[in-house]
DNA sequence: AACTCACATGAGAATGGTTGTCAACAAGGA
DNA sequence: TCCTTGTTGACAACCATTCTCATGTGAGTT
């Protein structure tokens, strides 16, 4: 079945840096929307840094696995990525307008999920939060 | 963008009963893990009661937006269904190595999620929350 | 029971995001 | 500079899900 994976990113292997990464890397830093794969192709792209789709998928992968961006997927099943500001464990607040985002912290929901584990006899528990509204500008 | 929409199955239009759909009630009432459509599709052909694969998907859908089945997403993106014992607002515990899953409340969760996406300025707020670890026969 | 009509079904084609393949490439050490 | 090895890119392959549309089947109605 496995259902959610384990595998943690153990310590980033030491990757290799290349224009393509580069590019990607600094695409991302500039912008603070979840954006899929696909977009952020299309937007190397225009922007002239052409980089093939494979490449911006596998880095994309890397990336997410090294957590230096976060990944959710939308209800559509795509994957979307975004750098955070912190290394530390957050969630996000995203509007499903325009896709402004905030990351939150929530220490009493992370208590609350060791709880409610340990209450049901389960270990190594990870969790899955998103909070999904309408902000200000809508 | 559209991250996660709004429509909220609004109460479900009467539909028509068939053999289809009464059979993959059934199969459903049978089991407690959560199941992707193509594995209800292949225990309805095993078990006898052959249905369309459109057709499950159809029904699996409608029962989701009636609220009548939970749905979530498993990290690569496949669907997968079950159908839950409260008609309550609930989240899940599952055990990724068997699909085991405990239904929880968590009214902490839910008056956390309303304060922070209140003090955001966000309205009309949804959240996705689902819980993985690794049960005790593990 | 026969008729009707709208909804449901099923087989297969189409979609579309993501992953696999593999030859050409480039980073970094020797 | 040469070598080794991880990386890239174009394109094919995958595969869950959705679409299409002709056929089937509830459930009133006559």
């Amino acid at each position: 079945m496995t259902i959610h994976p384990t595998d943690q990113a153990t310590a980033g292997a030491a990757r290799r840096p290349t224009r393509q990464r580069a590019a990607l890397a600094e695409l991302m830093s500039t912008t603070s929307e979840f954006l899929s794969a696909q977009d952020l192709h299309a937007k190397l792209q225009e922007r002239g840094d052409s980089v093939g789709l494979a490449t911006v998928y596998r880095n994309l992968q890397a990336m997410a696995a090294d957590g230096d961006v976060d990944v959710l997927r939308t209800d559509d099943g795509e994957c979307v990525y975004r750098s955070c500001g912190t290394e530390a464990h957050h969630h996000h607040l995203v509007c499903r307008e325009c896709g402004r985002t905030v990351e939150v912290e929530g220490p009493a929901v992370e208590t609350w999920a060791a709880e409610v584990a340990r209450q049901n006899g389960f270990s190594d528990v990870t969790h899955t939060i998103e909070l999904f509204g309408t902000c200000t500008s809508h």
